[in-house]
DNA sequence: TCTGGGGTCCTAGGACCC
DNA sequence: TCTGGGGTCCTAGGACCC
């Protein structure tokens, strides 16, 4: 028996998020994003779409395509109360959710349709509720996989209800535009035209053939488009899923480009701190730093060290991130610098890098020091031990 | 005022160990 | 001896998503 899946899929949000707070804004054209020099569109409202603004476009061009266009900076703490309204209201459906982003979720709807005799009907109650409760609209798409679910609520916007069954997804899927596949980005779908694919269903033609080239060009992820356009696909709702994140990074367009050193100093640092902070918040100590740098033609580098001993540590971070700078940098203008800090390691089970000889950061714990010793002797060479194991096994 | 900033995953090569 | 593989970790870059 296949599972109900569902996407649920915000609209607009950010500008919806504006329209909340402001209801003046609605039926106007709206944009979210920075107004820097950098500036960009995140979101624009649906009246802003009718002028050719979109989200990603430069805030400037937004403006000579719209010249009225509001323009209202991102507010993320904002958007993100309504966001865990929206996850808490699916919540109130199912525990199965999974979110996958600040404005959609997924979530396995099998048992809250599986005796509906009127599924749009529900699903249609569901969107009201939602409304009432939070004033956002969103879009679902409800099939047997994450992939078709994700396509069926991209359908139809805003308050979109598609339902994709196996019988008949085909017909709707299959006629949609390459690049508007869910996976295939704008460096892919020109590949893909080079070889006549122009829809989905080009797509699933060539590789129901096995098509050689298709597969040298998809590599691994050849296996789950055939998955995918034949209907079937990935199912798994994390709902409780421990992983966690696994990098924290940030990065800033300088105010101009620059070769000025001690600019770079002063904008590493902030960014080594903001880091530091989220790490902190986070309890995560990380044994990569990344170095990110962008000149002025856009051509992007990074450069990444790893250390033995975790840190989250402002300061460290600051330190290494300018020992790599120090190493790579010639001198030409910048337009970009960042700092991520990955291979992180959660604090609770922090992982104590150890030789037979070097225990310095050991817990203070005598009992705890013995025990380490006793295993690296016994095993006579570095590894990884466990503070958490160690609590277990000592008691 | 030309083109954000937060991430994830994949690939491919090299170092090193057994 | 002129030629191993398996496994892990690291680096750098690229593609994609929101």
């Amino acid at each position: 028996m296949s599972k109900i899946i569902v996407h649920i899929d915000l609209n607009y949000f950010f500008v919806r998020c504006e329209e909340i707070k402001d209801p003046t804004l609605q039926g106007q054209p709206v944009a979210v994003g920075h107004q820097g020099r950098a500036g960009i569109v995140s979101t624009c409202s649906y009246k802003a779409r009718e002028y050719g603004v979109k989200s990603g476009m430069p805030m400037f061009q937004a403006i000579e395509k719209c010249p009225n266009l509001i323009i209202k900076p991102v507010d993320f703490d904002f958007y993100g109360v309504l966001s865990r309204e929206f996850i808490l209201y699916v919540l109130s459906f199912t525990k199965k959710v999974e979110v996958a982003s600040v404005d959609e979720c997924y979530a396995d709807f099998s048992d809250v349709l599986k005796n509906e005799k009127d599924p749009i009907g529900f699903l249609k109650k569901f969107q009201k509720g939602l409304f009432d409760k939070t004033k956002l609209y969103c879009s679902i798409g409800v099939s047997t996989n994450k992939f078709l679910a994700k396509m069926g609520s991209d359908y139809k916007k805003p308050n979109g209800i598609t339902i994709l069954r196996q019988k008949d997804f085909k017909k709707i899927i299959y006629p949609i535009q390459i690049a508007n596949m869910y996976g295939i980005g704008k460096k892919t779908a020109p590949r893909l035209q080079s070889y006549g694919i122009k829809t989905i269903g080009d797509l699933a033609d060539k590789i129901n053939s096995d098509d050689n080239d298709i597969k040298n060009l998809l590599g691994k992820f050849y296996f789950t488009v055939k998955d995918w356009v034949n209907g079937k696909g990935d199912d798994e709702i994390k709902y409780d899923s421990d992983e966690s994140v696994k990098s924290i990074g940030t990065s800033t367009t300088l105010p101009n480009d620059s070769n000025d050193y001690e600019e770079f100093r002063n904008v590493l640092k902030m960014l080594s701190f903001d880091v530091s902070r989220r790490a902190k918040k986070e309890n995560k100590l990380g044994k990569t730093i990344t170095l990110t740098l962008k000149d002025t033609n856009f051509i992007s580098q990074t450069k990444a060290l790893t250390i033995k001993n975790p840190t989250n540590n402002g300061n460290d971070i600051f330190n290494y991130a300018l020992d790599i700078l120090e190493k790579c940098y010639d001198g030409r203008l910048m337009r970009l610098l960042g700092v991520t800090l990955s291979n992180l390691i959660d604090i609770k089970d922090i992982a104590i890098q150890m030789t037979f000889f070097d225990y310095k950061d050991a817990e203070e714990d005598s009992k705890t020091k013995l025990l380490i010793n006793d295993l690296n002797r016994r095993l006579s060479k570095p590894m990884l031990i466990r503070a958490s194991q160690i609590n277990k096994k000592g008691e």
